[in-house]
RNA sequence: GGUUCCAUGGCCGAGUGGCUAGGCAGCGCUCUGCAAAAGCGUCUACAUCGGUUCGAAUCCGAUUGGAACCUCCA
């Protein structure tokens, strides 16, 4: 398959612009993006920057691109600070509830799996563990050290900034300088085995009470906060690769660290496109697992939560993000909830209808500029928003086709269905849920009850009949009257 | 404190130097025994104050408010 002629544009941290998208190899892509660290449950906020570039992923196939994504899990830890006592998230949490660090990893896995898989993301095609690449990332800070751009203090290896920065600009992802660093550096304890405050770890020795800890030339200890992205993406995708994706909060120091150690041991940029998903707020801040400010996937989909007044489809959820751009900062509420879970119906509801309609000889509709504009928007910068907009105004069309006040050629209704279907199912990877809605036994008991409707309103009883829709209504089962007969929707 | 970003109609949320995004709610209509649901139509906004321009919500400056990063976090 050849790429679908396009003009994707991607907006790129590195140069702060949109810029037309050109693999480095053609028709294939790398991407890479930062997975989490799994110490917790997985709350929306992570979830949305997984969502997000799912969606990137899946159009990229869509056009045709040989994707090679690679997503990887952080098992080992990253320090909580530099200071010589510090504990990594992973210990302390085995710490707290007396279970092996490997066990914490391994449950939390699971979840952050499961969870994706609700909201219908696809695997990666790679999903490497920071504890699996420890030799990869011994190599690496060896080969920096050699190089001279990284320095041992009594076990730990750290990365020289200011060294670096000499041919190198660190801060060109991040928009930083330097100095500027130096300046505003908060004075933290612990850091005395360092230089510089900038300057980080490549590999940290282990205290006693470190759970996590590996052999190395340096001595007992554990890989630094970055490394283990540089050493994996590498390894996986080359020393020079498309896309390197993650959350906005990633960009310094966790991205800017890794252009500095990819540099410095391979002497090559290794990104080409850096792509930053904003945050996801609640309330108007950032959710975030250290400040609690979170919402959990399960409190979402069951609605037990204060914050909400029912639950809600992972798959409406999925259709309430990608109603905004991957860049914009998104404030989840019940309101916004709310309201898109209509939209998602309606949505829904235009893609059933669409595929009963019958073709007619000539076509009121221009499909082929409909589908143009559905892959202008997604082509720039992959705005989701703007297809959907596109989607409804095709919903609009079918309903104006049902009404026979529209229609389309059999060649171009199909071009219509097939389209459409593959822009929300395949590209948005939304999933028709209105079918679940509806179990088999439920809706034998209903279509029942439609019956014994419909026949006391054959015989004017309006009572019954007014009693069956209302009793039905109290247990959140609408019905639905229309010209083929009475549907039922369960809310 | 430093760096960066943002402020859009009742709500959510795109866009962007002249060409009404879209969704939800509201209102009107169609349908209906009455409703509901559904569909159709409609509501025309861009924080404040200056400036540039034939023209600014869009560019520039200031002000106010908010956010992110500077410390682990998607």
């Amino acid at each position: 398959m050849s790429i679908k002629e396009n003009n994707l544009s991607v907006y790129n941290t590195l140069v702060g612009k949109k810029e037309t998208f050109i693999p480095v190899v053609e028709d294939h892509v790398g991407m890479y993006v930062c997975g989490p660290t799994v110490y917790s449950n997985v709350h929306l906020g992570n979830a949305r920057t997984f969502i997000s570039f799912d969606m990137i992923y899946r159009y990229l196939q869509h056009l045709g691109y040989k994707v090679r994504y690679v997503r990887n899990i952080t098992d080992a830890g990253h320090l909580e600070d530099d200071s010589d006592d510090g504990e990594d998230k992973i210990s302390k949490k085995a710490r707290l509830e007396k279970l092996e660090p490997m066990q914490i990893v391994q449950h939390y896995t699971v979840d952050f799996h499961n969870v994706l898989r609700l909201f219908n993301n696809l695997p990666p095609d790679i999903e490497p563990t920071a504890t699996g690449h420890i030799v990869e990332q011994i190599k690496m800070a060896r080969t920096i050290l050699d190089k001279g751009l990284a320095y041992e203090v009594d076990g730990s290896i750290y990365f020289d900034v200011e060294k670096y920065n000499k041919d190198n600009n660190y801060g060109e992802l991040s928009g930083r300088n330097i100095e500027e660093l130096q300046s505003n550096t908060r004075t933290l304890d612990g850091q005395k085995d360092k230089k510089s405050p900038q300057d980080f770890a490549l590999w940290k020795k282990a205290s006693s009470s470190h759970l996590q800890h590996w052999e190395s030339p340096w001595g007992e200890g554990f890989p630094g906060w970055h490394l283990e992205c540089s050493v994996m993406s590498t390894k996986y995708l080359g020393e020079q690769f498309d896309i390197h994706g993650g959350g906005m909060d990633l960009k310094f120091p966790h991205h800017e660290c890794e252009i500095a150690q990819n540099k410095a041991a391979n002497g090559k940029d290794p990104v080409k496109y850096w792509l930053h998903t904003n945050m996801l707020t609640l309330n108007g801040k950032r959710m975030s697992k250290s400040t609690g400010n979170t919402l959990n996937p399960d409190e979402l989909f069951s609605g037990d939560t204060p914050l909400l007044d029912k639950g809600f489809h992972p798959s409406a959820v999925r259709f309430f993000m990608m109603q905004a751009h991957y860049r914009s900062m998104l404030d989840f509420s019940n309101d916004a909830l709310l309201a898109s879970e209509k939209g998602y119906q309606r949505l829904m509801n235009g893609i059933a209808l669409l595929s009963s309609l019958e073709a007619k000889k000539e076509s009121t509709f221009d499909v082929d500029t409909w589908l143009k504009k559905c892959y202008t928007a997604m082509d720039d910068d992959f705005n989701t928003p703007i297809l959907i907009s596109h989607l409804f105004d095709a919903i609009k069309i079918a309903n104006q086709i049902s009404d026979n006040k529209a229609s389309l050629t059999k060649q171009d209704l199909d071009l219509f269905v097939n389209s459409l279907n593959s822009f929300v199912f395949e590209i948005l990877g939304l999933e028709d849920v209105i079918v679940d809605n509806n179990s088999d036994k439920l809706s034998g008991v209903v279509d029942m009850l439609i019956q014994m409707r419909k026949d006391a309103r054959d015989n004017k009883n309006w009572a019954l009949s007014d009693e069956i829709r209302d009793k039905l209504k109290e247990v959140g089962i609408q019905l639905k009257d229309g010209k083929e007969g009475t549907t039922f929707s369960v809310n």
